[in-house]
DNA sequence: ATTATTTTTAATCATTTGTTTAAATAAATT
DNA sequence: AATTTATTTAAACAAATGATTAAAAATAAT
């Protein structure tokens, strides 16, 4: 075969696609997109998309499994330290969530808009509530509050830091400009943990 | 004008299409949603959809008018009784949203990605924001707390009872079935209450 | 240098999709 | 009953869209 170093010839085109690909999927979800929108975005032609990816779904499911892996990877590290308290774990994956969707804001609502919408497509690989329940932070969750489910301090945290990212275009308004929205999510990185300790200490 | 007992005759078609795409329109969204799709599914004849609502976008925007108020306006009236202390207007906005979202488990989800998808395309009439802010729940807040923003607090509650409705693609492989998400949701009429109350207590 | 292979391009296809049209039917008004 | 108005239907349109094709250009192998 001839030109077949993949990894550095094609690699430039492939992930030209692939970078337009995640920005108008991540901002118009998998229904909203056409591939000419990837295609012009990238500055290809749109036969390539379907050259290097074989159709718009396969394309997808590339950028999601990658959004998927951002989204939940971050705090996998955090969740089974076993070097840290569970007052310290909340506060770490407080601050790794803070400094990832401030960076990527649109990543929760994309993900979790293409779950709702397309609950069974992506079974492929990864699985988000295995990290969660297998880890050492739910087992931590369990040895301090033996009479609660886990599964509900889990929520809230989620929630408490990935909430505002998904419920923006309502709080932005009442917030004002986007540095205020940033500095909003900033006092979140203390006043979480302070209120799951509360939280934990609640009978 | 022959027949124009509007709210009666016309009704019946009418509601018939709407029904039909408040359905299909929260299940795939606006933009993965088929204007044959909503004719199929209430039995009409493709062309009514035009006649009676012009466009699928007019069509829409009654749809997402309507959801967008029930979720927002379920906790209205709760918001601004000036009968009840802060901590019974956390109890009952917690059980006035878990009673209406086990009842309409999608609408959430639905809302908020097509809020973020059309960013703009909703500042007909309806401003969630300004009904939460202007609330006298906000004002007990500020009185309760009045070094910290009230925001924090609304959006941490709202937060807690909103998030697991959207996030239920990822939990519900880790709690099994619909019916064991309904417990789990029920647990947390007592909980969050519980959990807000000692929030507030935090310095 | 010649040949083979890979990559890129422009044009086109076949469907899908929102909307319209013109005729038919039903209902109301006179 | 005759006429006007409203509703419904089947068919079709025009634009959009995911995908393919066949030829050209670029690159690699011999």
């Amino acid at each position: 075969m001839a030109k077949k170093d993949k990894d550095i010839i094609t690699s430039s085109t492939e992930e030209k696609i692939l970078e337009a690909a995640r920005v108008v999927f991540t901002k118009k979800g998998f229904a909203g997109t056409r591939t000419r929108d990837i295609a012009e975005l990238s500055g290809i032609n749109l036969a390539l998309l379907n050259y290097y990816f074989r159709s718009k779904e396969k394309l997808f499911k590339v950028v999601m499994i990658e959004k998927m892996q951002k989204l939940f990877g971050v705090i996998s590290p955090a969740l089974n330290d076993a070097n840290t308290t569970l007052e310290q774990k909340v506060t770490l994956i407080v601050n790794l969530y803070a400094d990832m969707l401030i960076k990527n804001p649109d990543l929760p609502i994309f993900v979790l808009r293409e779950l709702n919408l397309n609950s069974e497509a992506f079974g492929s690989g990864f699985h988000p509530h295995k990290m969660l329940s297998d880890s050492f932070f739910v087992k931590q969750l369990k040895e301090k509050r033996p009479d609660e489910n886990p599964l509900q301090f889990l929520i809230s945290i989620l929630g408490m830091i990935i909430f505002p990212f998904i419920a923006k275009p309502i709080f932005k308004k009442a917030i004002g400009s986007e540095k205020a929205f940033e500095i909003i999510i900033n006092e979140r990185r203390a006043l979480i943990p302070k209120w799951v300790s509360a939280m934990l200490r609640t009978k």
